[in-house]
DNA sequence: ACAAAATTTTTACGCGCGTAAAGTTTTGTC
DNA sequence: GACAAAACTTTACGCGCGTAAAAATTTTGT
């Protein structure tokens, strides 16, 4: 820098302010400045300048598993708006693995983000190991709540999710069952499950809860396994299947074609089926499958600019606001 | 540090030295060390080890497109495998775009990353840059080779892909015709469809190669409305079809389905449908696709060894080596 | 027990840049 | 044209650590 100094006849500390912050100078400096800096390619020190800055220009982005396109999806959609912003994105996945999880969180501590965002693994997260890192970076979360932690939370309502698509199933043919794991990693599956039971008791129709055996992320199989059980042994209490989200349903799709059930709303069909996220593939199934859509513009966007007020705001928010965006109903063939 | 030396009763150039290699130290030493660490918990600013380090402990990861799970999958063994081997991965993903791709590089080049893999984009991607890249950040390309550009290239045969599926659908049926895109990102994609050409010749068969339009990574789309086209048009040569990739296959099923075409290996079936690269979804297609899928962990593994080696010989290797690993052949009830 | 070898401690400097303080130049205003 | 504010230059220090060199200490081998 002291040599591109003397060569821009610019000082050094102005070429410092122009670095931090390229409207700081005057702009006949700044083209000063770019001018030279056109032809001899300069670029400052990350590490220099990070070591003598409190917070980095790092944001870290933080999924529970990234193999799942849902996720995939969403980390494309923060990445860009976080660049946008000026910012680089970290971006991390958990692998559905707590110790995993915890990893990061050190990784990133040291790294001195300006903040985070998280979705936590959820169920399986060590909340106070979180806590302590919210503590010291300020973090909001996203998709998944822990509550009380991280400055902010934005996340889509599991009960617009659910009510939407139990009333659509409800009023085009016979009320749905809910398909879900009995012991699912992610909180949003309980909330979800919640939501049915309510939506079936507003519409005063008898619930009927599905909770199949599987652990992990390894939800199609899951789904595909369920499926396979529950179609041989002919247990499904009624002619319509609601899966707590798509990748179950994708499994659950599989299932039965193997088993040679005709899946579908039209006529001819044996079973409708139907999920919820808004899954990248679900629009490939066969049938394509009616599900109900995250609002990802919304949650990715508003996920990042909560992060960027907290981060003016100083690293904390007066009172932690939970944002909940209503989901969106895909009515396709499935259902 | 200071402070932590003095806490310890270990003095600061051995405690720097414990911090960059811990055997490097007597045993007794580390002992006290560790001990004091336990109690104090202290850890080295990154950043000021960095600045003071020629290289870090960084290996960056570039894939094309993580909303794939296919790369998912691949960045998901290489995070394990950097991690096992004492390093930090951190991992880009190019989202398909050329300039994204060039920033990912921008980046990690002032990173100074002691090593990188990178799956480019292929045909999109701009040789000059990382050809630049190449230069000052020892690389290992992966899944996708761009000649002589990277110390070495480690991927999957894709004469083997081609040449397995080729025979298995000769010998069980009609031969296959073969559907890729006709102007495809990945240049994996011209050698497929040579492999297809050469392997129907060596067998005495007319290839038939069915190239559609559609540009970008939407590749699912691209098949679905290819399979529309086609069959609406009754277009098909054979009874037979062989996708470039999963990806396109899962969206030919889709149009499949919707078209009323059955397809599968068993009597009845219209049509028969294969894919390759052992996508993680194509176990739960209806029906499920017969694939030839890549050897994950070798590759990823011979990837990650390929880079350490470079490494430990000072960045460069006497002569660049390409690593071709023999695809497996997935038989299920789709062909 | 003693010299050689291996470690560790002391001391000191430098990495590339942020940033504060004081002085100098430029800009904008009446 | 005078004058205050804004921007810039000069000078200097510090961040947290790597690392070299010399001295002091401990360990090893016999």
């Amino acid at each position: 820098m002291e040599e591109f100094a003397a060569l821009s006849g610019i000082s050094r500390p102005t070429l410092s302010k122009y670095f931090h912050d390229p409207e700081s100078v005057r702009p006949s400096t700044r083209n000063r400045i770019e001018e030279a800096l056109s032809k001899h390619d300069y670029r400052p020190n990350i590490y220099a300048v990070n070591q003598n800055r409190r917070m980095t220009k790092n944001i870290g982005v933080i999924v529970p598993y990234l193999a799942d396109p849902f996720f995939a999806e969403i980390a494309r959609n923060l990445e860009r708006r976080v660049i946008d912003a000026g910012y680089s994105p970290v971006l991390f996945s958990s692998h559905g693995d707590r110790n995993q999880e915890k990893d990061i969180l050190d990784t990133l501590r040291s790294q001195k983000p300006a903040g985070v965002l998280m979705a936590p693994l959820g169920r399986n997260s060590d909340r106070s190991y979180i806590e302590a890192f919210c503590a010291d970076v300020p973090t909001v979360l996203f998709d998944s709540n822990l509550e009380g932690l991280g400055e902010a939370f934005v996340g889509s309502d599991n009960f617009s999710f659910v009510s939407q698509s139990v009333q659509y199933l409800h009023s085009t043919g016979e009320p749905p069952c809910f398909l879900e794991m009995a012991n699912p990693a992610n909180p949003n599956a309980h909330k979800r499950r919640r939501a049915y039971l309510a939506s079936m008791e507003a519409l005063d129709l008898e619930p009927e809860v599905l909770s199949v055996p599987g652990e992990g992320w390894g939800f199609e199989e899951i789904g595909y396994q369920a499926g396979l059980d529950l179609l041989t042994r002919r247990a499904l209490p009624t002619d319509t299947v609601l899966c707590s989200n798509d990748r179950l349903a994708i499994g659950f799709l599989a299932a039965c074609y193997e088993c040679g059930v005709r899946v579908g709303k039209t006529g001819g069909c044996d079973l409708r089926v139907a999920g919820h996220d808004g899954h990248p593939f679900s629009r490939y199934t066969s049938p394509s499958l009616t599900t109900v859509a995250h609002d990802y513009d919304a949650v990715s966007n508003h996920s990042v600019e909560t992060l960027f007020t907290v981060i003016e705001n100083g690293g904390h928010l007066p009172d932690r606001a939970e944002t909940l965006y209503p989901a969106r109903l895909i009515l396709r063939m499935s259902a």
